[in-house]
DNA sequence: TTAAATTTTTAGGTTAATCTAAAAATTATT
DNA sequence: AATAATTTTTAGATTAACCTAAAAATTTAA
């Protein structure tokens, strides 16, 4: 069946909420990230729903069916191995790279996504950690810890972010915390919950406990 | 000024038209080519008048304004670079990119435009031959002519052609007749304008008119 | 457990891009 | 040059995606 730029959004933002959650998905959420108004929302939920794409009760919430979970995936697949390219192949920074990505991966056609797949190296996971669901939408298993809940001192690996704003990862780039860094954890503190850390074994620094909430390692 | 995927796709199929004539665009020309109907096109060239993208009056035709010549331009550039992306990089036919590409002009971001160009080495002409604008939109000189015009016999070489449609790619692509292929023409029939050539030195064979006049080469 | 606050939906409109049918203008033909 | 044929425009609707304001349902709190 025939979807929209518009469409293809909705499950796009729906996925990504129910990620966080087993809860249905609120109207005021979707219309949150879609940046758009309730009522908005509830229109589009009707629609989605006739098609078969989201099971939605109305004053119940919303979740993906079956089907809207494919197509969420191949969204998903085809933004994060776009972004691959735009950093590996075309030289952007990994903060430059979502608005061009949010662009491309409405482009339709299998054939492309999977010789770019290919192209690319069959990558795991994006310029930001995040792992691509292969052709048949199977998310690899990425077990990722925040950097905030660890509670002792000891060396992890930065694998991801849990934020793909720009003045976020402009940051990281700044504190030299780059995909692949090694943490030595010195002292975490009570008081702020800030965390004082050696970034590839130069002097430690402190990282606030807000950083430290969107930073993923691997143990 | 914000423009939306139609009336790029208005203002590249004006453009096309009128590389073919110095006249005015009829509005039942762009009606065609749009797929759609003259009544929808009047509506549009009044808006994109007035956005000052297009002359136009009433029953006169159309032409492109200044402003919106340098558009068109850099939806073909986009146009071309992508194909030229797909067929080198991505491994695609040359008769399998126009649909892919259709989708991948419309894009915006010119960092990533010459951040391809640059990736595929500055390519002045697209898998058909066609001429790729550079960036501030000037269209390198082709002097090539249609094998259909050639009054004698000799040998030339095939630079590109007039025709994106599958079905014509395809019939070249069983023929040999690929770009850069060298024709030596044999005979030039009178009766039914025919042509006999050999193809990279092969046994020679007929061409019909109707191809002969989609084919581009440089003699 | 009722009232207050919040969330969600409905009702009624708007805009962009399309359509059909009819009217107006232009072009071609006798 | 008048009429016929064609092209183009206008008028009035339709659809997708959005909006605001008001009504209805749900949740929270007294």
């Amino acid at each position: 069946m025939a979807i929209s730029f518009t469409e293809e959004n909705y499950l796009k933002v729906i996925h990504r909420l129910s990620e966080a959650t087993s809860e249905d998905i609120s109207t005021n959420a979707v219309a949150e990230l879609m940046q758009t108004k309730a009522a908005s929302v509830t229109d589009m939920l009707r629609k989605l729903a006739d098609k078969g794409w989201v099971n939605y009760q109305k004053y119940q919430g919303v979740r993906l069916s079956a089907e809207g979970e494919k197509i969420a995936l191949s969204i998903v697949r085809k933004h994060r191995l776009w972004e691959v390219f735009l950093v590996d192949k075309m030289g952007f920074n990994w903060d430059e790279v979502h608005e061009i990505a949010e662009q491309l991966e409405h482009i339709e056609s299998d054939q492309l996504v999977n010789k770019l797949d290919e192209y690319l190296g069959f990558p795991k996971t994006d310029p930001h950690g995040d792992p691509i669901p292969n052709k048949e939408g199977v998310l690899p298993e990425l077990a990722y810890s925040h950097l905030s809940d660890i509670k002792a001192t000891k060396t992890c690996k930065l694998m991801g972010v849990a934020q793909d704003s720009a003045v976020f990862l402009q940051l990281l780039t700044k504190l030299n915390l780059n995909l692949g860094a090694k943490l030595d954890i010195k002292e975490i503190n009570e008081f702020d919950r800030s965390i004082f850390v050696s970034i590839n074994d130069a002097a430690p620094i402190f990282i606030s406990h807000e950083v430290a909430k969107n930073i993923l390692v691997k143990i």
